[in-house]
DNA sequence: ATATTTTCGGATGTTTTTGTCCTAATTAAA
DNA sequence: TTTAATTAGGACAAAAACATCCGAAAATAT
């Protein structure tokens, strides 16, 4: 499961992605209205995204953060293993360190089957996927 | 993913499993020292899963927590559940409460699939099952 | 140049999760 | 019945996750 704010910037991600169609930029308050995430935190999470070269920001009067078409190839993934590391498409579905393929934890062989399966969903669904669907109405950011 | 006293709970659940075998009962020094967790916390733990009849516990000396062959038909699901929620095996993958079969998030089908698939293994994995692997050697509950 | 609007960065605050401490109640052996 | 060893329960503490505040820097329109 994702963390709380793994979930802000995977939702703020694909907002900026669809609004930065044709480079223009969206700021935080922008976002934050669109996906229902506090204004603020979500300012810093994708600053951390930013600098990691996730997105583009530009600071001062009209600014504010966009995608552009290299940063669309990124995926959910990405996303994801930039905030929240990759244990949930690696870990132990127990907990333990050493389980691996030499020394398997009770459960070891499915849980990897079906671990492999969400990490292909999240690895496909790249950003440039959610441009797309932009205006159809398919996608809906907001929480409730 | 799930949370560090979960972890806790389903390793010690399984030990609990393994070593209440011919009723006999384990205390928690033992089973922290066993699986690799706060000898405390897993008693708090522990005690919470006991009020809520996941297994047995008796006070004083010689007392302890064990499992009985009723108990044993539970699943690491009914565990996991338990202690938190059924969130992990129903949840939106991006994080949106409307998510639902009429309101389906961007990657709400295969993401469906997935959950499934990990709800199984955890459903299909019983008590009953880890206590025949007892002392094949098959079965290690510490952490590293 | 100046005013305005935005991100940046660091400090701070709040809530949740994780973990501990202490005393009481309980059980069984001696 | 006494004693020792254990769980029960409630308060407390520490760490991590989540969230806000504030001043500085940057960019653009005027």
């Amino acid at each position: 499961m994702l963390s709380k704010t793994c979930e802000y910037a995977v939702r703020a991600m694909i907002y900026i992605a669809q609004q930065s169609k044709n480079g223009s930029r969206v700021n935080v308050k922008q976002i934050a209205s669109n996906i229902d995430s506090p204004e603020l935190f979500i300012g810093k999470i994708l600053q951390g995204l930013s600098k990691k070269g996730l997105l583009q920001s530009l600071p001062g009067r009209y600014g504010g953060f966009y995608i552009n078409d290299a940063e669309a190839k990124i995926s959910l993934a990405d996303i994801v293993i930039a905030i929240d590391g990759d244990k949930i498409f690696n870990g132990c579905g127990v907990g333990l360190d050493y389980c691996s393929e030499k020394k398997p934890c009770p459960i070891h062989d499915e849980y990897k089957k079906a671990r492999n399966a969400v990490y292909k969903i999240y690895k496909e669904a790249t950003l440039a996927q959610f441009r797309e669907s932009v205006n159809k109405g398919e996608i809906r950011l907001k929480r409730v």
